[in-house]
DNA sequence: GCAAATCGTTCGTTATACAGAACAGCAGTT
DNA sequence: AACTGCTGTTCTGTATAACGAACGATTTGC
């Protein structure tokens, strides 16, 4: 958490979210060859408040943002996207399949799901004894693990971050990057697990 | 009452904008099985916007909507659209409960992995009371279910085939047709479902 | 049973997005 | 030079989005 509230560095915000935003737009409408005063007749926003998204200044509203991006005939995420043009690109990534097993022989991983069918997802079956752990190395890039805890108390660190879920919980995370999966219960710990690779691209 | 809120005509913006925003972003909540306080923690928004936002009382700042977007793991323009862009279930709703419930009452889904992405799975948590019958209108061709039996006993009927599943068994059955699932044991059963998308284009 | 937790909602305050007007910089006319 | 007409910017005041706390209403536990 810490989730920085108060501090306000930048104008508003932006700061994570659309970062181009402001870029994006007045790139937009000069691309369409209206003027400040042009668009905000269009889209109806006032042209001092476009000016000012365009340099950053503000944190828009939504149906602000919707009003220019209809506006300028295009969808808000493109405008977020800061439209990268194709940024889309099937990172069909084979790669070998991380062949997960046991380290300590305290983990176990049967696979239950698909492996070669489509290598979109891969499925697993996740014991762990006390104490066992479970390190892996970094999956393709834009793999999501999800972890589905059945039973036992499991704590997963992935990068810097460290959390710790019990029975019914579901975590997703990243798993592109070194992470770790450690059974801190006392009994076994059960869980599923799913290995998604990105596919579609463009999620953001 | 200072500020009359309460008795509002038009909430704010809403009439062109994201229309159903509110409830598009309750539905996404309400199938990831989260509540204000988790979503808020997860999203670092202020559970009392995301309960204004959710009831179409407030005009989001466009950082407030991506930072939603993000935690339920999804964009801007898919929960803008009233979004259900993609495929599956949506349940011939008849009720138009956000959540999916069988029509008995005894089984609940919860999804715990991606709903949005385009791509190509979803991954459910199943839970059934003895005798809770889940009925599913036929996925989108090539989709195949797979279902792991955490506990109880599940009976599977897709088609005209019909199999028991005990715990530990991992099923797996085209969805693309119609398909039953019945608790038959005595006590309440667990499943761990994934719904696997044919792959989009190319690849047969 | 009452306490503790958790749910979603509402309250009080502060920060700020918004609109419109006033402002500044630069073309072309005349 | 001025006067137009445009550009984009910076000033207001007001409405309100955001947060956090406090609130009743359930639900859970002991």
């Amino acid at each position: 958490m810490s989730t920085r509230r108060g501090v306000k560095s930048t104008p508003s915000n932006n700061g994570e979210s659309g970062a181009e935003l402001g870029k994006t737009i007045q790139r937009l409408r000069k691309a369409y060859n209206l003027s400040l005063g042009e668009l905000s007749e269009q889209s109806g926003v006032a042209k001092s408040i476009i000016s000012q998204i365009e340099r950053n200044e503000t944190n828009p509203t939504l149906s602000t943002v919707i009003r220019l991006s209809r506006a300028l005939d295009t969808t808000v995420d493109e405008v977020l996207r800061g439209e990268t043009s194709s940024l889309f690109i099937e990172h069909q990534t084979k790669s070998g399949i991380p062949m997960l097993e046991s380290q300590d022989g305290l983990c176990r991983l049967a696979i239950v799901g698909p492996l070669s069918l489509v290598d979109s997802f891969q499925w697993y079956d996740f014991h762990a004894k006390s104490k066992g752990v479970l390190e892996s190395e970094p999956h393709p890039q834009g793999t999501i693990e999800h972890l589905y805890i059945v039973s036992g108390e499991l704590e997963i660190t992935t990068g810097t971050e460290t959390k710790t879920a019990k029975p019914g919980e579901a975590l997703r995370y990243r798993a592109d990057v070194p992470h770790k999966i450690v059974n801190v219960g006392q009994g076994d710990a059960h869980a599923v697990m799913v290995l998604a690779l990105r596919q579609t691209g463009q999620g953001q």
